[in-house]
DNA sequence: TTCTAGATTGGACAGGTGTCCAGTTATGTG
DNA sequence: CACATAACTGGACACCTGTCCAATCTAGAA
């Protein structure tokens, strides 16, 4: 799990880049991704902004990493479940459950993640690639790949409608649940 | 099928804003979304800045009026095929078509959907109904809520990877034959 | 202690976003 | 034609984004 943002890390740089991220995360909730400027991240941080810029590219590049510092807290938990259904909704609920917890950084990361940025690229393919490895996981080895397709492709649907306010992060998971049993429904 | 953006309009408003889009959507396709500024398209449509922004609240709100109005293009098209499958794929290989028809356009609209400004938040409601529209057309009338909405998350999930570029928009009207095959094995 | 090199800084820059406003222009009506 | 009003304008504004740079600071090694 890898902690390197733009550069390698000496031990002083590496106090400074959680101090940033660390702001970052309390200036998002506080005042939400549009009002969050670098600046005042910087400015929470005690750092200035220039130096703020030395680690991350830019403001959606400071969400990306964020979202995936957050990913990374629950990582190495094991899908749960009696069959490949249950712990499907497994994934999906606990995923939902994380983004309801945090809706500022939810709502910051899927814009953030159409970035055109090149460090924010690098990191949606992490977050697709995470992604995709839970649905897996919870699938077993032998699903097909059109139905593990359709579950992540379902819940980027889910993350974007979200994203949009059709959908609230506190209603994914149920949400999910019925499009997950579904989705399975004939290929169990 | 509006036309209206924000203001009713008079014969010569009508004029102004007919002017205004066709510029937008030549500027779009000449120099991308990021490039593109209010300021650019209201040159191309030989109107004053603050013109423009009487017709338009944003980048992102012209960005979504655009879609809605390309939408709009082939909105009386009924879906064919015998059977659901056959027709929920001749929709999304539609729209899949329509986009890698348009790639600038396709590019533009996923973010400028996430976009907090009102006057998008009308058209994504407007946008999210087509395709709950078209999709449920496709289905029939007994079709499983479950599976309408795995369908129109599936598709919207395409939108946000193909916005991504973890996705070719090409490539978008294979990928989700197999994805809408899979979802509605079992449910025929 | 001195020196070096990496880390950081204050401040300026160019470019953009969307808002505002007094003044001007164009159109329709009587 | 004169008048009223809607539509439009040029220019300025505040605020933001990310870049750049000479100067300063700091930590570690000799």
């Amino acid at each position: 799990m890898s902690n390197a943002p733009r550069q390698e890390l000496g031990s002083r740089r590496a106090g400074t880049v959680e101090r940033l991220f660390a702001a970052g995360a309390e200036e998002l909730d506080e005042v939400g991704h549009e009002a969050l400027t670098i600046r005042s991240v910087a400015g929470r941080a005690r750092v200035s902004p220039a130096t703020a810029y030395t680690y991350v590219a830019s403001k959606n590049h400071l969400f990306a990493e964020l979202f995936w510092r957050y990913l990374a807290e629950d990582a190495d938990h094991e899908p749960r479940g009696a069959d490949a259904v249950a712990r499907v909704q497994d994934v999906t609920r606990r995923l939902a459950a994380r983004l309801a917890a945090s809706p500022a950084l939810a709502a910051a990361v899927t814009p953030a993640l159409l970035s055109s940025d090149a460090d924010v690229a690098r990191l949606r393919l992490r977050i697709g690639g995470e992604f995709l490895d839970r649905f897996s996981r919870a699938l077993g080895e032998d699903a097909d790949p059109a139905v593990l397709e359709a579950l992540v492709l379902a819940f980027s649907g889910a993350l974007l409608q979200a994203g949009m306010g059709v959908m609230t992060y506190t209603d994914m998971g149920e949400r999910l649940d019925a499009v997950v049993a579904a989705i399975l429904e004939g290929h169990a």
